[in-house]
RNA sequence: GGUCCCGUGGUGCAGUUUGGAGUGCACGCUGGCCUGUCAAGCCAGAGGUCGCGGGUUCAAAUCCCGUCGGGACCGCCA
């Protein structure tokens, strides 16, 4: 019975079949439905995580429902006629019950089968021990625990060490809102929770273990959302002597073994295209390749227009196939507002109608302001055929990607269980991606370690154009649209970092006294190294196709932070305050 | 910090637009009947701070203000 009898069961309630017919066996498990004939005879239904049997006792045996019982009995056929082919058992019965009563039930506070999914979630998660007796939970929860045994599998077999990382660690003010935990042996003084175990895998680099993971715990007090919470759980990996294509590579085997793990098709070879390639063909950073409807450049049409709102330095369109007949004006004003809160100045639409003498024409209110050989290279370039409806955003490059980006997405992204998995790498992401206007300091992209790319490194010494221009070894996987993790190859020379601390306008001093222990500790002999974190709860959802991490997750906390579980976050008292020499503000100050 | 949506017996909903007795539906629960059901069936019954507070009104689930809780999103998440 493959490990699952016990001292007081010999068979799992979805296990016993056909062949078993005459052998007497016991079951444990929780009461679903009763149907009650009378003092002679009822039907229960005993369940655990493997399925349900139908046990037939006598009717006077008083179980309700979510009782937990001991039931011995002969596993018999059922009556001609009285199959259930729609139950895995369902060719059985268990007859002649002895039925136990281990613990008895009081009504659960919402059904305990798919209906739940109708729940409001907060009453499930009060009551997370119930809603996890669920099917879909059970089985969200096992199959990630499959994805997270298959991950360790294929990270062991490539060679890397299993290491754990503290979780008191110093305060460092860059990147994400820390999470601090006051110390009682140095009052005034606080340790973090890390976002990331970032600075102690490159040092494990150092220490030679050459190559590193972990499965590790992140927490961020940041705002929360569908798909992220306070706490994570990321595949955490860093390589030595190693490059970008090598971190690809494991990253890859590691994740085809996760996507295996659930069944899934082979994810093959994931294609790869520069984050500026991204930004121009689907306007994010985090493309979701499910579906075309690509941005198409428009600019060199209007380099001589007549038209003040197209004199911009980047103009590109998109096509809603078929769109025109399905859009209503109300919709085209609501996707116009939209736009203009994501950035933009306006929004252009054109409706593409069948011309008298064949071919296409564009009707638009701002048609009249249009050449007619720019209406016809619009129409041309994006290859527009009748029933479509089109798009236009002219602003500067980066905001004409954005806004398009975010209508397509809108226009076109298919439900969070269609279009199957499709995986991106994006590589070649900015060094920088802004240039502080007041003090002309580079905002570094990703973490301060990232190594430029090493053809642009002479461009470090330029203004602000050549700064935006340079390309860093960082890349992002990405699934359905969703960014899944990061990585970079890291700085391990010291007058590269320096340069870098220096353009960022972190003073020797300051660089010190934040990452200090790193810079000493690349004194000594650093590998040059690579690495990458990506997030489990992100992965598990999506091959599970749930549009929410908290689904995949046992105990979640809401929006605001909160656990209707534990009632988390809770005061604690004046005398465990004083100890860790903290004193409270009044309220509302 | 901001925008939007939701809150009515244990659960899910209708009722709110246009104020008039806690009115209705489904599930669940309790009791009764029932020897082949599997969403069992039939009969009867219990169960309510309409999230909370204030206001308008002869009268508030319904209108107004505030507040709490939940959700989606923007900001934020190196």
């Amino acid at each position: 019975m493959s490990g699952s009898s016990t001292e007081m069961r010999t068979h799992m309630c979805g296990e016993p079949r056909a062949s078993e017919i005459g052998s007497t066996i016991t079951v444990c498990g929780w009461v679903g439905r009763r149907r009650e004939h009378g003092e002679h005879l009822a039907f229960v239904d005993l369940r655990d995580h493997t399925g349900l049997l139908q046990c037939v006792v006598d009717g006077s045996v008083d179980v309700r429902s979510e009782y937990v019982l001991s039931v011995t009995g002969t596993v018999s056929a059922r009556p001609d006629g009285t199959v259930n082919d729609k139950l895995p058992t369902g060719e059985v019965e268990l007859t002649d019950c002895t039925v136990e009563v281990l613990s008895v039930a009081e009504p659960p506070p919402f059904p305990l089968d798919e209906r739940a999914e109708e729940v409001d979630e907060t009453i499930r998660l009060r009551h997370r021990y119930l809603d996890l007796r669920r099917e879909t939970m059970q089985d969200n929860l096992r199959k990630r625990a499959r994805i997270s045994s298959a991950i360790r599998s294929s990270m062991d077999g490539q060679g890397f060490v299993e290491v754990e990382t503290p979780m008191l660690i110093a305060s460092t003010p860059e990147g994400a809102r820390d999470f601090v935990v006051p110390s009682r042996l140095h009052p005034g003084n606080f340790y973090a929770l890390p976002q990331s175990p970032q600075l102690f895998k490159q040092l494990c680099m150092v220490g030679g273990l050459d190559r590193y993971y972990q499965i590790a715990r992140c927490m961020r007090d940041e705002d929360l959302r569908a798909d992220r919470q306070f706490e994570f759980s990321q595949l955490d990996l860093e390589m030595s002597f190693a490059g970008q294509q090598d971190v690809l590579d494991s990253v890859t085997t590691a994740v085809g073994a996760a996507v295996a793990a659930v069944g899934g098709e082979p994810i093959g070879d994931i294609p790869r295209i520069t984050w500026r390639e991204a930004m121009d063909r689907y306007g994010s950073d985090k493309p979701d390749i499910r579906f075309d409807m690509e941005l198409v450049d428009l600019t060199e049409v209007f380099v001589d227009t007549g038209f003040n709102a197209f004199k911009a330095a980047s103009i590109k369109g998109i096509v809603h196939r078929g769109g025109s007949e399905s859009t209503s004006r109300n919709r085209l004003d609501d996707l116009t507002e939209s736009a203009k809160r994501w950035g933009a100045k306006g929004l252009v639409w054109m409706r593409v109608e069948e011309a008298d003498g064949g071919g296409v024409s564009l009707s638009s209110p701002i048609a009249k302001f249009l050449s007619e050989e720019e209406l016809a290279a619009i129409a041309d370039r994006l290859g527009a055929e009748a029933g479509d409806l089109c798009y236009l955003v002219a602003d500067d490059w980066h905001r004409t990607c954005h806004v398009l980006g975010l209508l397509r997405l809108e226009l076109g992204r298919p439900a969070v269980n269609e279009g199957g998995l499709r995986f991106l790498w994006v590589v070649d992401f900015p060094l920088f991606e802004d240039v502080d206007e007041t003090s002309g300091r580079p905002v570094p992209a990703h973490h301060p370690f990232t190594m430029p790319h090493d053809e642009d490194v002479a461009l470090l010494d330029g203004g602000p154009e050549e700064l935006l221009a340079v390309r860093s070894q960082a890349y992002d996987l990405v699934l359905n649209g969703w960014e899944l993790g990061s990585g970079s190859v890291r700085i391990h020379r010291a007058e590269v970092q320096s340069r870098i601390f220096d353009l960022l306008g972190i003073a020797p001093e300051e660089a010190n006294a934040k990452f200090g222990f790193l810079l000493e500790a690349f004194r000594y002999g650093a590998p040059p190294h690579a690495g990458f974190a990506f997030g489990l709860d992100r992965l598990v959802a999506l091959l599970l196709g749930a549009d929410n991490i908290r689904e995949v997750i046992a105990y979640p906390k809401t929006q605001s932070g909160g656990d209707p579980l534990t009632s988390a976050p809770g005061p604690i008292d004046r005398a465990h305050l004083e100890e860790l020499g903290l004193r409270l503000l009044p309220q509302g100050t």
